[in-house]
DNA sequence: CAAGTTAATGTGGATTTTTTTCATCTGCGT
DNA sequence: ACGCAGATGAAAAAAATCCACATTAACTTG
């Protein structure tokens, strides 16, 4: 992309003619109203003639007044992205907010939560997870309250491209599960505050019986992260106005995410192969527009 | 109306005609040969008439294709700008990206969702679903496959909240339910594609029972949008390299919780307690460090 | 399976918009 | 006052967009 039209328009400031230097500085004013008119509707606004308008638009490096509306446009966009990134709505959300306000807000901390947890994530420690997960005979799943909806859903991914997992909800059957498993299978643990005691329980059970133990936890350091050969860490800060778990289970999904793509990687045409016919599965519980 | 171009092309797809679909292929592929383009150059390229051209801008809601070309100016400026911050190529998901790639790439991708689909949310639909759930008696959910964890994420926070609420597995377990229910409860159907058919199903009988009814997909001329009461639409695009379902779910993840919060803020005090009672409620299944 | 019906697509011309040309005007120096 | 150079506007020419209508394709129904 070459120079910003503003600049350029800026720059010839000084050399422009009477004419052109009216449209000029309107256009500067308010750039917005180029987006709107015509060439014909600038001028008539500006009280020059469309010819002195199109020479402007030439003489500030563009073939025409349609490319020169186009780049306009352009920079009013790029002025309002650049605006946005300052206005971050970093404050917490209150009672009285608007609904634009929760609504961007709320967006605002749950994109963060994906972004920060990609910028500071272990990639030996995902590494090392996906390639036990590719050598395990079998993968248990546990977690308990809404890191359980994300146990579910690794578990869904994981069996849809083919791999053994059981994803637990009730820890009877979680422990007796892992209490059976061998050397080289995976049970991963998933808890946001890592302190819960079900699934410390579990991942303790499964370390004795030889499995490798995963933690995805948005604390490395509590009980489960200490517990576990291997640490997958969210970064996730949840606001105080909570509803129970928003950003922390949005940051455990995206793991979840960046896990199944890097195992559905390794085995490109096996894994796509399954993810084809599991597709093809549902067709038929499709209506048709 | 600040919803983006590439947007409201993409919610659209499924709903197009072959000759509208081939273009819009063509224009989210590589955006940039819009700007450069003529609509008769366009339509060429696309081996279309220009009417269908014309036609597609319409149907996308702009007053044509003049208006559509610096729709689509401005938006690859703001995409340009967004991804600048990610530092991450607009390439898709290759089977030999580096892990720093796949996660930079999921994580820009799932960012986006969270977003473009606060940006292009609408707000009123949004609080209309808001008071519609605080003034029912019950509230039923459903979804299949990745969106019934949304649904039962849904179903706990409303809980938690002191709503009653109910999340289905099983299709005939929810139709059983929501043809008992009645006018002033709502029926909350989730599903990317708007097109499964035990969801459909679902809201035409809570619909003809006299509930509320409410869709949560990403495509709001689907079957599914339709026929429900209120839509409440997400705006995620699937990776060609998808393990399944990744933004879509947390787009409606996001969505959950643009309602949860909103219907926190009504009910400050009452629902705050709602939320320390939950809590302590596990308080004794808490390690301590 | 054919006829009828409806939706989708393309064609060509009407209309709008942009570009270019050229005549006129303004200001300035001589 | 005259002539010249650059600036400006009017209007013609060119280009592009939009629209009405014809045609084709797809689908339904008897």
């Amino acid at each position: 992309m070459s120079t910003d039209v503003f600049v350029a328009l800026r720059q010839r400031l000084p050399a422009l003619s009477k004419a052109e230097r009216r449209i000029a500085d309107r256009v500067l004013e308010q750039p917005s109203i180029v987006v709107d008119s015509t060439i014909n509707q600038l001028a008539e606004l500006c009280e020059v003639s469309q010819a002195s308008v199109a020479r402007l638009c030439q003489s500030a490096g563009f073939s025409g007044y349609k490319s020169f509306r186009m780049a306009i446009a352009s920079a009013i966009t790029r002025e309002e992205a650049s605006r946005d990134q300052f206005r971050v709505s970093d404050a917490d959300i209150g009672p009285d907010d608007s609904a634009l306000d929760v609504v961007m807000k709320v967006a605002y901390q749950e994109a963060r939560a994906v972004e920060e947890t990609a910028r500071a994530l272990d990639l030996v420690a995902l590494d090392a997870v996906v390639e036990a997960i590719r050598d395990a005979a079998r993968i248990d799943i546990f977690g308990v309250g809404s890191s359980g909806l994300t146990a579910q859903d690794l578990q869904q991914k994981l069996h849809r491209i083919g791999m053994s997992s059981y994803s637990w909800v009730d820890p009877h059957l979680a422990l007796t599960s892992v209490a059976l498993t061998r050397p080289g299978n995976v049970a991963i643990a998933i808890s946001h505050s890592g302190l819960s005691v079900e699934v410390n329980d579990m991942l303790t059970v499964a370390g004795r019986a030889g499995a490798t133990t995963v933690a995805i936890t948005n604390f490395p350091e509590s009980p489960l992260g200490l517990l576990a050969d291997l640490v997958l860490t969210t970064s996730s800060r949840e606001s105080r106005y909570r509803s129970g778990a928003m950003s922390s289970r949005i940051a455990q999904l995206a793991l979840v995410d960046f896990l199944t793509v890097r195992l559905l990687q390794g085995s490109y045409e096996q894994a796509n192969e399954s993810l084809r016919l599991t597709y093809d599965a549902v067709q038929n519980h499709r209506l048709r527009y």
